[in-house]
DNA sequence: CGTCGAAGTTACTCACGCGTAATGCTACCC
DNA sequence: GGGTAGCATTACGCGTGAGTAACTTCGACG
């Protein structure tokens, strides 16, 4: 009936373990992505995974580690991608904006791993929001030492720690909503996302209303 | 052996249907709150709400039910605490400072109201999510006029559509973030809040570092 | 060619939590 | 004071889904 069944000695054949695992992970992502934690069924990821229930459990351990473990998997893949965009001897402007390339290319192409990262990894109490909140606070410290660098660089020096914090929060927060509208529309490039962001927040709804425009300067 | 005891004629009244499901609703959005949907039992909400749980099921429903009441009331207190502040002759920019500042003070005085609607209804797919983003959606279609007015009282024109859609959900995003940042941190008021954000995207980065500061100007 | 171990499965247990049937209690009205 | 209507509870049915025990199959190596 299926097409599986048109080749008898390859149909399902004996995998190594870490082979297994990646597909483990990549299903349960996925399902994961779609459904929440508490929706998601292991049945169903070991379904999509094309695996039996058992070997979840032997490899990843119980449905919390699984979860455990994609986050992890998922908030590393995200922080690599936006480490190797970025250029530690330009100015802040031009970090931060390659640094935003960075992140709505790897959102466009993964987009179950943002979903996983940004939607649902908060609603399970304990301890994964706590480590998903962590990377957050990291990734806004550093637009905060970003920012605040571009400061003293023009001369503001202690002043100019007005509300970093909070500000940078605000940028995040931006970034991401952004990352989500994104979603929906694909057309958009990740360089357009950057270039607006970048002229929402380094130059201000007023500047653009005067036809300013910020353009990467390299 | 408990405190009841001691007042046998006022124990656990009787009340009426309305004062009822006013306790019930504010119990479930406690523990949709602290628990999200799935996680939350209507057990529990019953035993916060000091009542048996039929009694919710006779008045508001199944679980979905009262999720979707509890969503319909509290959107409606955030729209309407908005509304309440703002005031449409004002320049475009006085009024998203006005909005903004309804805003950080209902999150402020209703944080479990907010983060029902902001974190929770999303992970419940179908129905729900889509009624929460469609307020979401009218919230940024509200910005993107008041930009667009901003820019066309200036004499853009044509031209300010630039990509207002996308801009007005990064601003929303900024809102909500800063939102969330202010749930730790409850020293800071409101109209400081509406502040940080304006001077973040009205002016920019580049002109804040330059020492410019946004100000109210009524 | 036998056997040891890793890969893999079927079929189950058990607890949790939604929803409800059956029933009681009290206030109010005629 | 007797009946009716709505407030309220206890105790249970029942499906779903996490986690596991017991068993099977395949490949590798001497």
């Amino acid at each position: 009936m299926s097409e599986d069944d048109q080749r008898p000695p390859e149909r399902a054949r004996r995998l190594p373990r870490a082979v297994r695992e990646r597909q483990i992970l990549d299903a349960a992502v996925q399902v994961f992505s779609r459904h929440g934690y508490h929706a998601a069924s292991m049945d169903e990821i070991s379904d999509v995974a094309g695996v039996s229930k058992p070997m979840i459990y032997t490899y990843l351990g119980s449905k919390e580690d699984l979860f455990g473990a994609c986050i992890r998997r998922e908030a590393t893949r995200l922080l690599e991608a936006i480490q190797a965009g970025v250029q530690p001897d330009l100015p802040p402007d031009m970090q931060l904006w390659h640094g935003l390339r960075s992140f709505y290319r790897f959102v466009a192409e993964y987009r179950e791993s943002w979903t996983v990262l940004h939607r649902q990894a908060l609603t399970v109490g304990g301890a994964f929001a706590a480590e998903v909140t962590d990377m957050r606070v990291r990734a806004i410290q550093l637009v905060a030492a970003l920012v605040v660098s571009a400061g003293t660089r023009k001369g503001v020096g202690e002043q100019a720690e007005f509300s970093g914090e909070g500000l940078s929060a605000a940028l995040v927060g931006a970034a991401e909503s952004l990352a989500d509208w994104a979603l929906d529309h694909p057309d958009i490039s990740d360089g357009v996302l950057a270039s607006w962001l970048m002229n929402l927040v380094w130059l201000g709804f007023n500047d653009l209303i005067e036809g300013a425009v910020w353009k990467p300067s390299e």
